[in-house]
DNA sequence: TAGCAAGTGGGACGATCGTTCAGGTACTTT
DNA sequence: AAAGTACCTGAACGATCGTCCCACTTGCTA
């Protein structure tokens, strides 16, 4: 049982996943209705006809991209905690720099993820996906005050999705004092 | 100056809401995605170019619904508060209840809500309107700690947008522990 | 080397879209 | 009563959409 040496099949891999980040780009940019397989294409630089071959339908290929999407979220959460640990810290500054950034440069992103979220909230397949990042915080953050970590999740996904709709993004500096709050112990 | 005595205005000024009334309908069913002129024309039993007529494009349509839903929401909130009040509660009861029925009965209405909040981050003009609710409670509730306050604020929109990926929807008495702990005094 | 498997891509089909237009109706004003 | 205004609506246009078909190249296997 040899693994991945088709040449056929590693080359067609790596344009499937291509096209899954200028998917995420069109995203970024257009939203999620902005997604068309033309659009799609001309963003990855391939014919109208490889998004459809690689992926079954447009919504295979929606699906497919958000579910990357929450991967690589998932991946930076675990890095965050990570990095906060290594520095003994309890994560405040770590995570007020993480929503400063996605409010700011990474702003495109995240209303990507929330465009997640929504489409989680009408397909239950993405619903594992869109929690993924829950998830790792969960897994990885020792919580002995239960109700305070479900506050402390809750209240993150609040800060990003009203900084979303300020006229201007929200500062690292502004957003410590309510991150401490949240981290603070009951 | 005579006020609205004309019935052709009339009768057009309520067309006017039946077409936005639809179209919410759509959302709620099927997403902003979901939202032609043809598909709000049917929803509200009116031909085609009926929407057209009232409204100067799909957009001006999708603007003047989602504003008209915010309206609705923040009027909501300010009855929940009053209604607090006249039973001289803190509110806590009064929110968890709110939340539990916008995740339950009313879920569809909730998802429309945040797709306002997502075109809002990405059209300015929306965001008054999509900050509105947050203002209502913002003037009408005492706020010492103001810090508190914005957790408050940011920890019924994540409890909210988290309660709309989950499997099955919270009921009031879970969310009750998580609504005292954010509205606890400092 | 023949045969199969995987990926490629140009072109096109029918469906649906947003929007326009012109003719028609109902109401108000002069 | 005539003129003007506001609303209504069937029909249609061009654009764009998702998707399919089929001929093709490329790489693997027997």
């Amino acid at each position: 049982m040899k693994i991945q040496t088709d040449g056929r099949k590693i080359r067609g891999e790596k344009r499937r996943t291509e096209i899954i980040e200028a998917t995420l780009r069109v995203i970024e940019r257009d939203g999620v209705a902005g997604v068309t397989h033309r659009t799609v294409a001309l963003e990855a630089g391939v014919p109208t006809t490889s998004t459809t071959y690689h992926f079954s339908s447009l919504d295979d290929l929606l699906v497919a991209t958000l579910i990357s999407c929450a991967r690589d979220m998932a991946t930076e959460v675990y890095w965050m905690i990570d990095r906060a640990r290594s520095r003994g810290s309890r994560g405040a500054e770590e995570v007020a720099g993480l929503l400063a950034e996605a409010l700011g440069p990474r702003r495109g992103r995240t209303m990507a993820e929330y465009e997640l979220y929504l489409l989680a909230a009408r397909k239950p397949e993405l619903r594992p996906a869109a929690r993924r990042w829950l998830d790792v915080l969960t897994s990885m953050v020792r919580h002995d005050d239960e109700v305070a970590f479900r506050v402390f999740l809750a209240g993150i996904d609040g800060l990003l999705i009203q900084g979303l709709i300020d006229d201007e993004p929200p500062s690292a500096e502004e957003l410590r004092p309510v991150v401490d709050y949240l981290l603070k112990p009951a």
